[in-house]
DNA sequence: AAAACAGTTTGACGCTCGTCAAACACTCGG
DNA sequence: CCGAGTGTTTGACGAGCGTCAAACTGTTTT
């Protein structure tokens, strides 16, 4: 149900620019929004997203760093949690800057 | 002139989004960048900025973050060193990106 | 030549960060 | 109830970062 809890996050107003870039300027976070970035929901389970070499206390500390960022939010459903972009939040409080890092991180290279 | 010495920095091409992205996630550094955001040349003293409590040393390490991470391009002029924003560059490699992240930074809180 | 100037580099110091391992909390299925 | 499943938390470690102070490079001025 949509009544699930979530984990602490930040509110919208309260998401600082500084603190977004912080958190997106790590290799690993980048990777995992990317893969957020469909729009849907994504289990803690990196497998699959080249994150395999990680162990699941990194993986999990990665995404409390995007979470408390503002980045993602997390729906806790029995013993699984999902994991979202907030992406109208973002785009609420930083129009345009999402759309700009997704469309970056598809640049070519030479 | 414009054929003075400039400092090292990297190639258009060989600017990396996360490379960016972590440079700017630095209050001292987002400082910064909104004062090159004028599309001028500045020295690198940082009176009238806010960073009048920074070691000058401590600036320089700043821009030296900023130029090698490939937002700014530093030209040696004697004994002064004027730093700018690479936005032509910036734009080029991640159109709208520096144009998202100037807005955000005047987003209002709350 | 000497002094002042503008900025960089080096070394040292704490603090934060990314990582792993182990223990923990909670839920679901026999 | 017990064990397996999913993820978090804690503690530890090394690496990197932000900062300052001092020494240094190169330039301009006197």
């Amino acid at each position: 149900m949509s009544d699930d809890e979530r984990l602490a996050q930040p509110a919208t107003a309260d998401i600082d620019l500084v603190t977004v870039l912080h958190a997106l300027g790590d290799p690993v976070r980048m990777t995992l929004l990317l893969s957020y970035a469909d729009g849907g929901e994504h289990s803690c389970d990196p497998r699959g997203l080249g994150l395999e070499h990680l162990h699941k206390s990194t993986v999990s500390h990665h995404m409390r760093v995007l979470r408390e960022s503002g980045v993602t939010t997390t729906r806790v459903a029995g013993r699984n949690r999902f994991v979202s972009l907030r992406r109208a939040d973002l785009d609420a409080r930083f129009p345009g800057l999402l759309d700009a890092i997704l469309t970056a991180s598809a640049a070519p290279l030479p």
